[in-house]
DNA sequence: CCTTTGACATACCGATGGTATGCGAAGGTA
DNA sequence: TACCTTCGCATACCATCGGTATGTCAAAGG
């Protein structure tokens, strides 16, 4: 009976996948990973891996769309719950400073992405899960009079590369004031916008 | 005779190994860079690249090595010729924006470095070349009294990405008035910083 | 001269990403 | 139920590439 045993066991295999490469593209870089650890780890072959995936950049690809969806998520879910066009704006900024503080983020978004996939590609991506959040803000913002009317473009991609690189810098220091300094120092920034 | 042809020769093979090296690193990223493509530029052996480095990734690490420093140069020389901490800090900024621009700076320092050597010594090779004369700027400026006491680390990172992700864009765009908007941005965001 | 040293070239190897093919069970059809 | 088709995956295999071990010949040195 089609009672869809293919479907299930096909897409428990694929995720199955997902998770693991993810987790080892985390911990050790995509370079560093080997195709027989994650088919090992998953406990298939190489077989199945490329039955869902055409080259190990796609899967990587694959495993940073669900990082990217996450991120974007979290930061969409953060913004929507504040009042306001500025709360929301800086609501989804340190959502994003705190999201991107996740190892798996780190490593696979901001490290390899770009090397792995270009940084075309890689920006197209961001683009459609966080960026454009960021830049939807900071359109509100303009609108609302908050900020000077100004080129959207440039001013995203300041921010976001900012907030990546302090996130970066963030997980190899240890100091515990470290976030909250951060932050203060992003918000200094963010004052400068202000009409 | 020892008139030094020995030392001549090594150093015109391994300067002619870098160039050649960070010609293909620039054009099509480490990844895709064979050492075969290399040797074949340069004129020589697997044997002569192996004599001079220990390995691709050290190859990439003394290209990467190169940049950093004719960045570094750049900015403290445009940071040297102004006068006043305020002037040398923006000066230097939009030195290191425009050196950014740079398609060999792009690909091997912004987006392969991290990558290859990792986000830690990354951090630490910029660290001695482009981002200390930032972070001793901002010590300056924070001494003059022209920017409020505050940690000197974070804000470093901040605006270090900030102008990274920036100059990636730049390059990307097409707009004329990109790398005009994007300064502009940039000084706004400054802004926020004076006391 | 004769020996040593060093800057390579040559030949080779193991590992790894990727492919071609085989197979058994699920799903449709009579 | 018997049969055929499809599909999800395993097995076997290949080509390439980073890396190494060894050979070679000219410069350096006494």
């Amino acid at each position: 009976m089609a009672d869809g045993t293919r479907a299930r066991q096909r897409e428990q295999t694929r995720r199955t996948l997902l998770a693991e490469s993810r987790k080892l593209f985390a911990a050790h870089g995509y370079g560093a990973v080997r195709l027989a650890e994650i088919v090992r780890a998953a406990g298939v072959t190489k077989g199945a891996l490329y039955h869902h995936f055409d080259s190990k950049s796609a899967l990587f690809k694959a495993v940073l769309g669900q990082v990217h969806e996450e991120v974007g998520a979290k930061v969409a879910a953060t913004a929507d719950a504040e009042d306001g066009p500025w709360e929301q704006f800086t609501a989804g900024c340190r959502a994003f400073l705190l999201a991107s503080t996740d190892p798996d983020v780190q490593q696979i978004m901001l490290i390899d992405g770009p090397a792995v996939l270009g940084w075309t590609l890689w920006r197209a991506l961001d683009e459609g899960a966080s960026a454009r959040h960021l830049a939807e803000a900071l359109g509100a913002l303009i609108d609302a009079g908050i900020l000077d009317p100004q080129p959207v473009e440039p001013l995203t991609h300041l921010l976001s590369g900012a907030m990546n690189e302090a996130a970066l810098w963030l997980a190899a220091t240890d100091d515990p004031r470290a976030l909250d300094d951060a932050w203060a120092a992003f918000s200094r920034l963010l004052q400068g916008l202000v009409a």
